[in-house]
DNA sequence: TCTTGGTAGTGTATATTTGACACTAAGATT
DNA sequence: AATCTTAGTGTCAAATATACACTACCAAGA
């Protein structure tokens, strides 16, 4: 029986970190590892629990860099997670049994979702999980704990966020085509849009630069490459706009 | 000194509890009642620390009802608050020495923020509160803690919803005029709105139901009653459509 | 070297939506 | 009767959204 102070929650961040691969979203998920060396076959959302100094973003920093080595990505909050028995399936309480202290204490969970570039780097097993792995995610099976929540609500929170920050440029290279951006949108907003209508709304909203490059050794006609105009960007969002609706 | 486990963190729910009183939107801001039966000057965002069996948005309500009597209310999380330091102002810490066994520990917040109609009751202080009185946002001034940030956020993401679901109706009376829902989308958006595009623009979205019933006893062209027609803005929702937006 | 397969890149016509703008109607008060 | 106050209404022009089909360019293989 814990003592009384024991029962105050414990918080921890989640981070849903998304990538592009040019056809598909993938999420970051990591395989838990059970202390007797065996591997459970349950997929979770990389997390941990905050320190004492820390505050929430950071600790969300901390997450992401163990797994990717990268700093300054685009992270944003997308909620808390609080439900007492979000711990409770049978399978999370014996992977928590074998590698926690407190197998039984309430922890409340901070969630947030990040973008990223998949070619920037590989994913490295970092200290909390066994293995890291990216799963477009269409592909996505039962997730531990309310992951499976958690990242329908990041992905809900990042379409609404496309709609009025251009953050989709954080998935992609820094040099990137319009047919890139375009498979892009699809893919974020789970529909098709047409090709011609997407080219024209974004090129108004003249927030890229044109760089003199294309393609080489495509098997067909080569696409030009663009890079994002940041200075473009903040002057647009200083002068006042509404929408980067698709 | 506190245990090492005591340096886990609280977890509590503030609560952004705004109305409307047909001119300014309101915020329900606590007098802070110190132990010795005085009033602390500085006012607060009501709020507690969650119980133990409680899932977040339960905490949020039973606030609200302790403050308003009221169950059923639109409420909307806005996100997690966790800087280590968010309690640390002075006069702060000051309170919380007089009200609390631990006012050394951190504690986490979720913020929520809930719409009312004001003329449905009269706030009580309630037992965490001294006093409580209806803010116009306008003149609400330095808060305790970091709950201006907070108040600043729940009202940013309020002018985000409001332009994808018709929350507004949520702080009006049941019956309603076109008069009323002006003035309050312009209290919200905090801009003007032209009369004749704002009221072309609700109607054409047929998600109220016209009332055979007029104001009576005001000194100008009575105006009539209009009621939010829930099943027809589900329907809207099903078939699927993009904005509210003005 | 010619054919094939695959993506890049472009324009127009129509329908819809937005934004600006000014007067009459109805009731209460004097 | 005059005055004050808010309710309620229509049009035009500009901007935006939608639907839609063909040519250009490159690589690879026949």
């Amino acid at each position: 029986m814990p003592h009384l102070h024991d029962l105050n929650p414990r918080v921890s961040v989640d981070n849903v970190i998304l990538g592009f691969d040019d056809e598909n979203l993938n999420v970051l998920l990591i395989g838990r590892s059970l202390s007797d060396g065996r591997t459970d076959d349950v997929l979770a959302l990389p997390g941990d629990l905050i320190f004492e100094n820390e505050n929430l973003e950071m600790a969300a920093e901390r997450v992401l860099f163990e797994l990717t080595g990268l700093t300054d990505l685009f992270l944003q909050q997308a909620g808390a997670f609080g439900d007492p028995n979000r711990l409770a399936k049978p399978k999370d309480r014996e992977w928590l049994k074998t590698v926690r202290q407190e197998p039984d204490v309430r922890v409340i969970t901070i969630a947030f979702f990040s973008l990223v570039n998949m070619n920037d780097y590989t994913p490295q097993p970092a200290s909390f999980a066994r293995s890291v792995q990216w799963v477009p995610i269409q592909d996505v099976g039962d997730l531990a704990f309310d992951h499976n929540r958690i990242l329908t609500t990041c992905l809900k929170r990042l379409r609404e966020t496309i709609a009025i920050k251009p953050v989709g440029f954080n998935l992609l290279p820094v040099k990137f085509t319009l047919g890139q951006l375009h498979r892009l949108y699809e893919a974020i907003l789970d529909k098709p849009l047409d090709k011609r209508n997407f080219r024209r709304k974004i090129q108004k909203l003249d927030i890229l630069t044109h760089l003199d490059e294309k393609q080489e050794g495509v098997p067909h006609k080569p696409s030009s490459f663009y890079k994002f105009n940041e200075i473009k960007y903040q002057k647009l969002v200083e002068t006042g706009f509404d929408n980067f609706g698709f």
